[in-house]
DNA sequence: ATGCTTATTGGAACCGGTTCCGAAAAGAAA
DNA sequence: TTTCTTTTCGGAACCGGTTCCAATAAGCAT
């Protein structure tokens, strides 16, 4: 079934029919023989046709990094609500954390047509922005900060900063913070920054160490750590990372949180399955995967949007702070 | 850029572009003078008017319920390395779990044009089937069955009678199989008869009750069962209902797996990090998602492939059962 | 050089839509 | 009824490729 078809079966032409689907002036008998038609021979217009002619896809393309995260599993649905609301297939480029496939992800989407790009970055390169620059349609990155284009990003800092405070409540010293590495500027550098600085003003020292995003790679870290010393306190910059601080401690028979309080960051779901439930900072990932969608429609539609907004965060107070 | 002004450039025709671009026929001479022009201005043909012509998109849909599921995950990865390694596009077309959001899934995908349909499904209705034939190209479903359709199914009947066998090395009685509504046809019933029926060859009595994939629910029934009675072994359908168990059972200061022991079915990564660590059977789900990949692009090359193909499964003996 | 086979090439039609433009039809005003 | 507007409609060109077919060029043996 083509709109040819279509035309010769109701005695009008292309055109016509063309018109009729595009709401334009066509008048009630004609309107009428056409859409019996349509209806009985369900007939749909072929995408590829239209999309030739229109330079218009109705398709996004989202750069995914990975999927078993609570992170990227929130901020795709927000992203997927808001488009699917509107009537927009999003077409996945899954890169398993691979850097070079993210570059590999922008050119063939941009190849495919499609009319915008949501990235939910890991770490931004001078290569991304070249590419970036060099695709000539509106790109929007999710999760972390780069000059020059449009970003959704979290407040890292003041997640940080909500954290030492709720710490400094409690504690004064034997204070560890686990970050990762500072290659991520929104987790390596800014969380961290936010912990340290408001404890500094405080004149409160804080240890550091680093670990991976992994949770056995941190697993065998801490072990390292902790043969050496435990701390009162350790704030973990993610979630995974106090997940597998929390198992270490309880293997050990080290008790959470009368001898030692753990903490961490995001707010995944299994920080609620984890006996002492975990206290961390849940972020507005939902919250965030929605602005990045609406922003790109936005950018799609021509309209100026700011290069940069914020997503909020809370503090989630559970069992694995030890409150004397 | 187009193939017009390649050629112009070039000083050939379309055709001859055209057939450059396609292993066709072309001298050495013109292969240079083309290449030349297309790397200098980076070109690359446009894949609706390509697709508009070859009635092929080289994108498959996937129809994907949930994001934030274990088995939904590692399903995804196994195809998108399948599909990736043989250029091909997901277009994700998520549900949330929604049935009707499956059957539109289905019509849209299909409307697209998509090479073809794997449907990651949750339960299978007649309205699945009708929509399934009408549609005239391959779908594949992936973790549930129906006759008449290409199902990538894991061995279910096979997993609960592993457990069964495991379980009885070690007990006689008071154990209790906490299933889920059997509208879903592999966990509900396959699961749950693999286990029911090796106790009953055993003569051995095995008490059922129901609930509900979701966590908390699950979470809520769990507290009433304990209400009237903790048996000595529970049976959990999924892993997310014995993380419930287990949480539960450590609220109420049940020692696991000294007063209950408790095993979950499918291998998510949180049962490694609870402790105790909980016993559980893996499922392949990466495998399957390989498996599903591979048979669509059978299926779209015109091969013939076999309805039903099983992916095994594998005990994981944890922390959480009694070995008295 | 001639005749025959094979390798290259360009022209034109086609895929299935959209859109511009002018013609025909319908409606309104005179 | 005639004339002027306004709607409605069909024809043709176009989007950017692919492919069939016939024409030309090249290669080879005689």
């Amino acid at each position: 079934m083509n709109i040819e078809k279509v035309s010769q079966l109701a005695g009008v032409s292309k055109s016509t029919v063309s018109r009729y689907l595009n709401n334009g002036s066509v008048s009630q008998r004609t309107k009428e023989k056409i859409e019996k038609i349509i209806k009985t021979h369900n007939y749909e217009p072929n995408r590829f046709a239209q999309s030739l002619k229109a330079k218009r896809t109705n398709m996004l393309g989202v750069i995914v990094p990975r999927v078993d995260s609570f992170a990227a599993n929130e901020t795709f649905k927000g992203i997927d609500k808001v488009l699917h609301d509107s009537g927009l297939q999003s077409i996945i480029y899954y890169t398993n954390q691979d850097i070079n496939r993210e570059m590999e992800g922008l050119k063939a989407l941009f190849n495919q047509r499609v009319d915008g790009i949501i990235l939910m970055a890991t770490h931004m390169t001078a290569e991304h922005m070249s590419i970036i620059n060099s695709v000539d349609i509106p790109v929007v990155i999710v999760g972390q900060f780069s000059e020059g284009v449009h970003c959704i990003i979290h407040d890292d800092y003041g997640a940080g900063r909500k954290m030492a405070e709720y710490i400094a409540r409690y504690f004064k010293d034997d204070l560890l913070y686990l970050g990762v590495s500072d290659t991520d500027e929104a987790v390596g550098i800014k969380r961290r920054d936010g912990v340290l600085d408001y404890f500094d003003t405080l004149g409160i020292t804080c240890k550091t160490a680093e670990t991976s995003f992994n949770y056995s790679e941190a697993f065998d870290d801490i072990g390292v750590i902790f043969e050496a010393s435990v701390p009162e306190v350790m704030i973990c910059a993610t979630d995974n990372i106090a997940l597998a601080a929390l198992k270490h401690a309880i293997e050990r028979g080290i008790s959470v949180p009368d001898e030692l309080s753990i903490t961490g960051f995001g707010g995944y779901n299994t920080t609620n399955i984890v006996t002492p439930t975990l206290t961390t900072v849940r972020f507005g990932y939902f919250e965030a995967g929605e602005k990045a969608a609406e922003s790109i429609l936005k950018l799609i539609d021509g309209e100026r949007i700011s290069m940069i907004q914020h997503v909020g965060n809370e503090l989630i107070i559970n069992e694995s702070v030890d409150k004397k």
